[in-house]
DNA sequence: CAACAATTTAAACACTTGTTTTGATCTGGC
DNA sequence: GCCAGATCAAAACAAGTGTTTAAATTGTTG
């Protein structure tokens, strides 16, 4: 078992358990002994838990965001007109599906992504603004080009309602799926949910402010 | 300081504290020591950390839900056509400022809610549903009507955009506010955000399938 | 092979957690 | 005024937390 095996043994636990109860209420012992390791190896390797939360968080974002941006170079220089819905397309299908070629679960990420913002985690959400937050704000810019004429602050609130939306949903898919196969006897495959994401979303970016 | 006094002022510390937190990021030591009162006090009034929670939410949900319920009352028995933006303010409005009328903050309210969902709290879950469950599915139903000819699957699944939108932007009001400020000088008061809000919502909850 | 560094292991450390216990204190009804 | 029942207070409880230590083992390199 090589040094490598170990930290992404570790980091495999941790994604899963980190996904499933939250950071603080996954210990450390719970980590190392589903991971089949000693306790110790987490404060080897990573140096401390907020470390290794990091660290579960970097192997998810850096390949999502790669695929992102060189999914968004291609179109752009393809000379494509990016629409709203396609950027939510690339956003989604291609980003997400990039993780899910991996092997690894997507909606377990939208979890983990939902937590760092739900839960109490200063250094969490520091740490994810400062190395990804470029990939964000040029994601936004190309969106907010395909609204000719919105307003900036419109255009940011709408951002985040429909981030929102999406986070919250894929977080809690499983148990939203769960009613849905107890009350109407149907079911939904998490690609389906992003088709049925994407034309909402972009309704609602557009939306005209007159009404109501 | 009667019994009353006790257990209100437990109840308003957990609910402060929780809010910021997170439930197991805040110990009872916390919560008693900030509200003035004895660590077992929590044990004696409530019985444990879990019964607390649940008091904390009980004490949030029931005026919510019978302050929209008695608004809804008066819509039907007035016979009003309730449209999907005026559904989407009883709730916003209506119930969200019965809240602030009682000197509640509901941004606080809407954190919490978003933690029922995000944390790893199934009892939480479970005793929300089945003490709220007939107010949500009232609203849901009535909302349904105001969307004629709606898929129904379609439908619950807009229902949760709706609320993930909600739940994730109100429970982050503070964060994404303090962005909004930094970057263009500009700020929002709640109000102002869900009246943002209800337009952008009821066009998801409106678009048509057929694009994308 | 020898020597040095990297890694793994078991044990202990210091501290915090929710809960319980055991008296003390207060309160309202006779 | 007194006494039962409710409430409060301090202390202790057992269990769990992240982290550190120091020795044993493995791997690598000259």
């Amino acid at each position: 078992m090589t040094q490598t095996d170990t930290v992404s043994r570790i980091l495999d636990a941790a994604e899963v358990l980190f996904a499933e109860r939250g950071f603080t209420e996954t210990s450390l012992r719970t980590i190392t002994s589903t991971a089949g390791v000693n306790l110790a190896a987490v404060n080897y390797h990573f140096g401390s838990k907020k470390e290794l939360i990091q660290a579960v968080f970097e192997r998810f974002l850096t390949p999502f965001t790669e695929t992102l941006a060189a999914d968004l170079d291609r179109r752009v220089a393809a000379g494509e007109k990016l629409e709203v819905e396609e950027l939510l397309g690339s956003l989604f299908r291609g980003g997400v599906a990039s993780l899910a070629a991996e092997g690894r679960d997507p909606q377990r990420f939208m979890r983990l992504l939902g937590m760092a913002y739900t839960q109490h985690q200063g250094h969490l959400r520091r740490y994810i603004v400062s190395r990804y937050g470029e990939s964000y704000r040029r994601f936004a810019g190309l969106l907010s080009q395909a609204l000719p004429g919105i307003d900036p602050v419109t255009f940011y609130w709408r951002l985040y309602f429909m981030l929102g939306a999406t986070i919250f949903t894929l977080s809690s898919f499983d148990a939203i799926d769960a009613i849905l196969r107890e009350d109407f006897d149907a079911q939904s495959s998490l690609p389906e949910t992003l088709d049925r994401l994407v034309p909402a979303a972009a309704a609602m970016l557009r939306a005209d402010t007159e009404k109501s």
